[in-house]
DNA sequence: CTGATATCAGTGCCACTGAGATGG
DNA sequence: CCCATCTCAGTGACACTGATATCA
């Protein structure tokens, strides 16, 4: 019964995918700069991480675990490539295909960004409990898998 | 005692930051195609909302508010304008502001593009409970507001 | 289909100009 | 009045990203 005469106004900061989008560019830049620090990008990381996480595999593959897309891909590889990270070799089964592999090199780098990436998501996440950390997480993840490419009715 | 040899893998798909990131390209996708449909941007709503929230304002301040970068903020104004969603009239008070006026024609069109806007959150945010949504938009507030610049010291 | 290259659009960001405001 | 300095609107450039088209 309250007569409000106001017809729910427009609460722009409290709409979802504008906080979403702000957290974005605030945790990209977290990241971003303390990768940059030792000459690295967040697709590096993605592209290590994958590799030790799932084994070697072609980059159309990598491009599916990392969600990058296989057209920049090139370039992360030829980049890891140059640092010694990870080797192409082709692939005896079918010699279209390159097989990525994660080396010695690439594993102490995986580390060292590892701790990097982590360090940011502390700062990214400090205002929140541990609690409230994991159900963001949780949360996120929820969205992640429900808006996967395939879930077109949804 | 789960003798699991693994020591701690990087579990890439739980990094919050990478969640964040591909929500945010997600919801950024709904609302764009929705207002692509319309002609409209999403930096359209932003302003005719903070326009609408907070009333007139110079080019700066609706930067404030909305986020956009007074750069940025020109071409914004200037497809607005054509649209005769909003007037630029030149602040008396001060020669080098423009203050910025809602039309009745920008209202009009941000209602239109407020439900499109609402769509896309329902869309969004479909597959969480009303009360994990009030959830999320808390925990990403508390993130907004603590990594607002002039936040140096965390 | 895979790998590779080039290209495009959108965005966030920065440097700068010129007009106008402000405080000594 | 003169001056340095700041703000404001506006322009242009830059880097990065996601995405597409095309080629081998």
């Amino acid at each position: 019964m309250s007569p409000t005469p106001e017809p729910a106004p427009i609460r722009l900061r409290a709409i979802p995918s504008r906080l979403i989008a702000g957290v974005a560019i605030v945790a990209d830049r977290l990241v971003s700069e303390r990768l940059a620090a030792e000459g690295a990008r967040k697709w590096h990381f993605a592209v290590l991480a994958a590799l030790a996480e799932a084994g070697a595999a072609s980059q159309a593959e990598l491009s599916g675990r990392t969600g990058i897309y296989r057209s920049d891909m090139v370039a992360v590889l030829n980049e890891l490539a140059d640092a010694a990270c990870v080797r192409r070799e082709p692939d005896p089964a079918d010699r279209r295909r390159n097989v990525i592999i994660l080396t010695a090199e690439g594993h102490r780098r995986l580390e060292l960004l590892d701790r990097l990436i982590t360090d940011a998501q502390r700062d990214l996440l400090a205002p929140l409990t541990p609690g409230q950390q994991d159900e963001l997480t949780r949360l996120l993840t929820v969205l992640t898998d429900h808006h996967r490419p395939g879930h077109d009715a949804g």
